[in-house]
DNA sequence: ATATAAACGAGACGGTACGTCCCGTCTTTCG
DNA sequence: CGAAAGACGGGACGTACCGTCTCGTTTATAT
């Protein structure tokens, strides 16, 4: 008769049991919390979850794949700050960006998608919901505050996007300063410096 | 006590043979560069370069140190082309960095660092060597520059530094942009202009 | 276990599909002689005769029975020869069993009676018709041998069939020496020289 | 099992630890009497032996090995039993024999041999070892009657000796009849009126 | 006609064991 | 006495099947 609009595919067999995911993801993510990425092997995250191998390697080819699932399951996404104007905005979310990746996580991050492989469509997904989300919001914000006349960005602005998320998975990675909100504010400082520059000249 | 007069110590029974050291060197680069880090195992150095597992132990305390030591032994290091002025001098040396690192070597070496004990002697050596020696020159060059007054630097060098070099690891560890020279100088490009504004005000 | 004549229960529901048990039965024989006994599994036939494993489960227990229910499946069962004396008959049918195992069949039907749950019914029902339907058929050829006063059988009639059976499934079993005609004439003849000698004494 | 007189070759690195071997076997040797051949797994007798599995998989290939290992290693040898006469000797022989195979560990052998490669370089030994050499020890029995002249065997020895050792694993495999003294004297009773009405003729 | 019910295909489930790879340590013999 | 060779205990890998369990889909009898 008639299908609706919103169709389930009604596959045939067995149906997932969404109880098992979601106790796959908990124990990759305690693991990841506890023991660190390191330990996150599939058969710990079988035995803690009390799960069977294969239903963990029918939905992730590998532990990266795992690892990252477990990132983003608990990863509320990096939102922009409401602030009222660019600065302040950018500031927020930089802000909150940095909170969020100081830990240990922001690590396990830098760690998880270096070693997944990067052709992956799974590793693709990680890279735009975990990693390239907040450079995505940053972009909103710059056009945003082009679009009110704040700022006049020319043909390079993926730059200037990589040159205010770039360092904080620079420092994550290599270590050699520490990720602090003054770091935050110092790089919307220099960012916004740049682009009044060009929008003076 | 008294070394006397011979100056090698000339410690009794069979010394250390020079050759081993290099053969397990090239070996692991040969293997980093055929087969990828994954592959670059202890068992599989021992293997190609007929030495024993025990004598590569004596050296590094495991693979990612071995990695480590193979990607700083063929390294050139970079060095900051001799420009006349800021802008040449750091475009070149961006341009002959990202040329480095644009290869699969660049992506190993993050792999390596992210992999890699952060706290040990050896990634700290690997870190300065391979990676901040880089960001480094950076520093010299726009030290001199101040110098020569062709602009003021304030508190923010570091946070500078790392927006110029970050963005090039970005790159490579997220792959969601290329790595070319139309990179290079888009990143001095807007570095300069945050540094000329801030010495505007 | 089968009620033939008996007025069908006509139970409600879907009645067994026929075509499934012989697609089920084709795939295990297939599988037997293309792959051997120990690549027979529930799951290769369910995938072969494309039907659901649950409705190969539904009818035997496991692995195991399915081979014995196939072996039994395409097996004619071994009659007597019908010669005129008891040795012309009696060769004959040892002939035309050794015929019938000396293919991969017969090691197979070795490995899978290894491998049955010996106390199983489907056991004991597979034990009678394709191993010791020849041994009975033997029993009949020398009582009524017997009976003709071609010789005098004492109390072990037992062991003098185990002695004329047991040499077949010895060298399959263990392959020491081929199964061929000569064996089974052999056989044959030294059985009737002891019971010669017997009926002599 | 020991070579002791021979040189050693003196092979270049650590050498095997037999006392690993030793639990190895032992291990194997328990699972197989409290739990059967369905349960001698590489897994299990690694866990119960303290041992790791590619310990054991450098000395055997599969489960089927290790059984026969285990089933080898604990086995005197059926002697032949010292009787003075020839119907002595077997009869004792054939006693021992069955006596040795009367057990659950009957079944084993044959379930092993049944599922081992017959190829296998490894079969072959336990065949020879464990199942023929009662085979042989009876050949050597009837010959040295033969010299002594008690009987005169002509040209089908080997089918002579495997119908009185093919019954003991005809019965063993098959299960249909039970494994006592009495199967031994009527076997020896039998065979050797066959010789000895051969030998009247 | 319409329930009702059984058997179907499909396929996910919790498990067990597989055989392999590599780890980092150790023990032995050779140079 | 260091270096080679190589076995060791250990741990994880990713795969194959096990036998069980939902599912949604036929296909039949019973209402």
């Amino acid at each position: 008769m008639s299908q609706q609009h919103m169709s389930p595919p009604k596959r045939r067999g067995r149906p997932p049991n969404q109880l098992a995911q979601a106790r796959i993801l908990k124990a990759a993510h305690d693991i990841l919390t506890e023991d660190g990425f390191g330990r996150l092997t599939v058969e710990a995250v079988a035995a803690r979850s009390g799960v069977g191998k294969p239903t963990i390697y029918r939905q992730w080819a590998n532990a990266s794949e795992l690892a990252m699932a477990a990132l983003m399951s608990g990863d509320p996404g990096i939102i922009a700050g409401g602030g009222t104007s660019l600065r302040s905005a950018l500031t927020g979310q930089m802000r909150s960006l940095i909170q969020a990746f100081a830990t240990t996580r922001g690590r396990q991050i830098a760690m998880t998608l270096a070693a997944a492989d990067p052709e992956s469509e799974f590793t693709k997904a990680f890279r735009n919901q975990v990693i390239l989300s907040s450079r995505e919001a940053g972009r909103a914000l710059l056009l945003e505050a082009a679009a009110r006349g704040e700022l006049v960005l020319q043909q390079d602005l993926e730059v200037l996007l990589d040159m205010i998320y770039g360092p904080v998975f620079y420092r994550l990675l290599v270590g050699h300063r520490s990720l602090d909100t003054g770091f935050a504010d110092s790089i919307v400082a220099i960012a916004l410096e740049a682009v009044a520059a060009r929008a003076d000249g």
